[in-house]
DNA sequence: GTGAAAGCGCTAACAG
DNA sequence: CTGTTAGCGCTTTCAC
């Protein structure tokens, strides 16, 4: 009959319930040793009958912490890159497990381009104890900004030269190399870039791609590489004017799944099978990749473990401990889109 | 010169600098018409030169309210649904544009089937000012004892009979009519149902399969129905082993996109030609149904309004108003994997 | 138009 | 092992 309703307002009734101080609530309710086990579990018993909420806005206010991990996606209005990019939300649902695994919630945030100059009087960054990126744009200034304001701060992208903040990403000049590489010994040789290198992961891929080439002792053809955005829509209707100005080519590299998806789609437009005319190398490996037709060949992105050693590092910052730049292994899944099979 | 680098601790700071008093600060930066514009500008670029920031955690503490919604999805670890599951995703990204639009963050937060009889005592649940729930599950009772406990809250999913809570989704019934009336018109005889019908969405949409049939005179027959998870990965090897145990049947209607593409994969390696041998529908309309092989036609549920409704709905709770029901407009949207031409 | 002061609910130092 | 007390930084009522 003790069950009432309502829910308390705070510790200080639960505390004259159970006829001890607030401290005691406090403690109690945190697994303090300190109290007896025989309170803890009475304190405990009250709690949960009288349906007792923590008030957690009270709490971050007296620890000055939220426990809360803010993820921001860049969005540029232009490009029309979104939030529902798959790679973005696989690597969100990897960090989300990540950061419930050690106690954290993920505030999911996303920010035009044009606002990263005022993030840090967003609410969003203030509201949280650190803050994870996922690619970094062409935002190099203003990344660098940030991190110097001091805040835990982890980019998944490509690690630069002159970076201020701790990366996590691929070897993506490995993976550009692998993907090429791959395609060459298959006997292609005329292999286009998609992918738009004004940004660093693709800029770094395409420098694989062409170590891959020279290495084959073969030219650098510019009007191969295309400029690609990330977005499947967009990179469809690109591949299409492509198809339509007549580029020739036998193979391609696509800076990701999602754009070697709409490729497919529109060489199926023009007839073109693959990989039988056109063999293809995605980049990313989502869960999609296996199930396309053909399945794709792909450069995998370990993203499960990506989600982690961002975390660390995270958390290794928020700890006051130093955290190094780190940089996954990167290997090609080999599928049917690449014609090795 | 009045630039330090190091930021402000707090308003009393910012106000001795000013030579003003805290409330005159706390007023000034939030725009108060109290405080004379020359003295609200003044505060404001002292503000800006010191780069303060406010003590968001003070904030939320004073006024009771962080700004943030928890959207949770349910993961059932046995079924390995996970939150990587594309409509969800979309439906993420939608809800964080319509989230921002009102000036509110996103607590992303995923919770085991198991954990939801603790779900109140969370974290995510205690720091949010509302939850969203995208998908129901299994989960009516807990649902309905956590909207008892009065905290704003909407659920994406169907509209059930005794939900205590505000229900925003699709007109599932009318989606799955739509869709085996299509393949019925189409002259598809044989038409498989693929969807989990213990979960009230897919049952509904069973419901109007089943009603298409009926009135086109066919008999329900059971072994066409199928309880496919929602994965893609499990809808793969369950609708393989469907084909090894020799189904028989000319179309299908599935629940989710993702079902339908892993059904194309499956249909594939039995050299089943699609729409040719056997016509297909999906459900949802994700950005990548348009760009499969062969593109599909499919029920679109529209996530876009989607998410802007659950928003609405859940503003007006927070506001204290009542929220009512909403269903959205259903359409099919027709491509190729229908075989309609 | 501005200031003084109270108080939100919690945690932790200190005292016993 | 438990209680008393101070105070986190902000907003807002009340006074001037």
């Amino acid at each position: 009959m003790s069950n009432d309703t309502k829910t308390m307002k705070n510790m200080d009734e639960l505390a004259k319930l159970a006829n001890v101080s607030v401290s005691t609530v406090s403690r109690a309710l945190a697994g303090s040793t300190l109290i007896s086990t025989k309170t803890r579990e009475r304190i405990a018993k009250l709690a949960e009958e009288h349906n007792f909420q923590l008030n957690e806005k009270a709490r971050n206010f007296r620890l000055k912490k939220t426990n809360m991990i803010a993820v921001v996606m860049m969005v540029d209005i232009k490009s029309g890159q979104h939030i529902s990019d798959m790679f973005f939300l696989q690597m969100l649902g990897s960090l989300a497990d990540a950061l419930t695994a050690q106690g954290y919630d993920l505030l999911l945030t996303h920010i035009a381009i044009e606002d990263m100059p005022t993030i840090d009087r967003s609410r969003a960054f203030r509201q949280t104890d650190g803050i994870i990126f996922i690619g970094q744009g062409n935002q190099q200034e203003h990344l660098n900004r940030l991190a110097d304001l001091g805040k835990p701060m982890v980019v998944w992208g490509a690690e630069l030269e002159n970076s201020h903040y701790c990366t996590v990403g691929t070897n993506n000049e490995l993976g550009g190399y692998l993907a090429t590489k791959h395609l060459l010994n298959l006997g292609r040789e005329r292999i286009a870039f998609f992918g738009d290198i004004n940004f660093p992961e693709p800029q770094q891929r395409y420098s694989g791609y062409c170590r891959a080439l020279q290495e084959k002792g073969l030219p650098i053809d510019k009007s191969l590489q295309h400029n690609v955005p990330f977005d499947m829509t967009h990179a469809n209707t690109e591949i299409h004017d492509l198809m339509q100005q007549g580029l020739k080519f036998d193979a391609a590299v696509c800076s990701s799944d999602l754009i070697a998806i709409a490729a497919i789609d529109a060489f199926n437009s023009y007839g073109v099978k693959v990989p039988d005319d056109i063999a293809l190398v995605g980049f990313d490996d989502i869960a999609l990749a296996a199930l396309t037709q053909p399945p794709l060949t792909t450069v995998k992105q370990n993203i499960t473990q990506g989600g982690h050693v961002i975390v660390r590092k995270l958390l290794a910052q928020i700890n006051g401990d130093p955290a190094s730049d780190t940089i996954l292994k990167t290997e090609l899944v080999v599928r049917r889109s690449s014609g090795a099979w």
